[in-house]
DNA sequence: GACACAATATGATGTTTATCATATTCTTGG
DNA sequence: CCAAGAATATGATAAACATCATATTGTGTC
């Protein structure tokens, strides 16, 4: 083995973190295989020494992009995770619409991941499932298992489509608009609630 | 005038509705000038007679998709929207994850239209501020201004964010997902919640 | 320090794209 | 039924794309 033991390992993991950024913010399809290895640091040919195709690096690229967005969000938090709430709130931020690059995948990609190849989607129905689990552990044991569905199941929808929607608006009604969805949530978690 | 009055504006009509249909179904940047111009029935080179660019069709097409959207949703609810919730649940339906064709083009296309060029994304803006207000108009006069907008935003957030989650899971997850959201927001919404 | 070979780079191919220039067809007023 | 011109179609162009074949470079071993 004339080089180094994890040489290729760690260019094909600086691959699919390049990757990783450059779909969340630029969307896949405006990130050419070209644009992804500049962004490498590498050129364009060896690409297919390490995936068989774009779609293959997608799949990888996926659930990396969901981890570095977990781990970005809790930074924020400055604390991993200590209720849904606060989770929500985190992701509800308005460095989370203004940085998509370093922001949750689904929010950046969902639709145009569910219009990908058959493996994509599988990889991506994976990564939200594993997203609802989590959100699922943060929720008080004395709910019932139905209310607990779907307070995890409600919140990361709101979560989701808050970011959506942000991105989408003025620049000036962003900050608001964020604000109402966390102040929207706040309420609906919260157990003082009448029940049915 | 050797052509029919509104014959133009009508082939103009019919390029726009093509378009509506096609980018939320496959994504802009799937569907290529001369896909939008056969589905149309015409030939690709006359595009250009019509619109300057596929931006400006885009800005067009937009709220065309937008009208059609909530037209389609409310002939789910066979009565235009009666209040929030109602429009929630015909919203978060298995009839609207499987037929993003004929529905809402921020599920669809929102992270797309986010980073298309300036003039659709002031598009996009617009549209989702009048949705804003739309849902706005549909909540009940007693409750202080502020609360109004948290819950207009809160829905929609929940709304959309449902749509492309849905979107994304397996087929034999979406139905109960998409129930939870609705029972969430059912019980979000609901007037006899404990305040502050 | 030369060899063997893995890891990358260069260069090429065929397709698809948006857009434009030119040709054709169709409709109505005469 | 003919002619004018609007509305569409045909054909062309240049760029960008994913992918592949081939060349080059860099590394540890002897």
């Amino acid at each position: 083995m004339p080089w180094p033991e994890h040489h290729k390992a760690q260019t094909r993991e600086r691959i699919v973190e390049a990757a990783s950024a450059a779909f969340r913010e630029a969307g896949i399809s405006k990130v050419s295989v070209p644009d992804l290895m500049r962004r490498a640091g590498l050129t364009h040919g060896g690409f297919y020494a390490h995936f068989n195709s774009k779609d293959e690096l997608l799949v990888e690229a996926l659930p990396h992009a969901m981890s570095d967005s977990t781990a970005n969000l809790d930074r924020v938090e400055s604390a991993p995770a200590r209720d849904l709430l606060a989770v929500a709130n985190a992701y509800l931020s308005p460095q989370h619409v203004s940085h998509p690059e370093m922001g949750c995948p689904i929010a950046a990609l969902g639709p145009e991941l569910t219009r990908s190849a058959p493996t994509v989607r599988q990889s991506l129905a994976r990564e939200i499932r594993k997203r609802l689990d989590q959100l699922l552990a943060l929720i008080p044991r004395r709910m019932t298992a139905e209310r607990k569905r779907q307070q995890a199941a409600g919140a990361l929808a709101c979560m989701v489509g808050g970011i959506v929607l942000a991105r989408g608006m003025k620049q000036s009604e962003k900050p608001a608009f964020l604000a109402d969805c966390r102040a929207f949530l706040a309420e609906a978690l919260n157990e003082t609630n009448a029940h049915t």
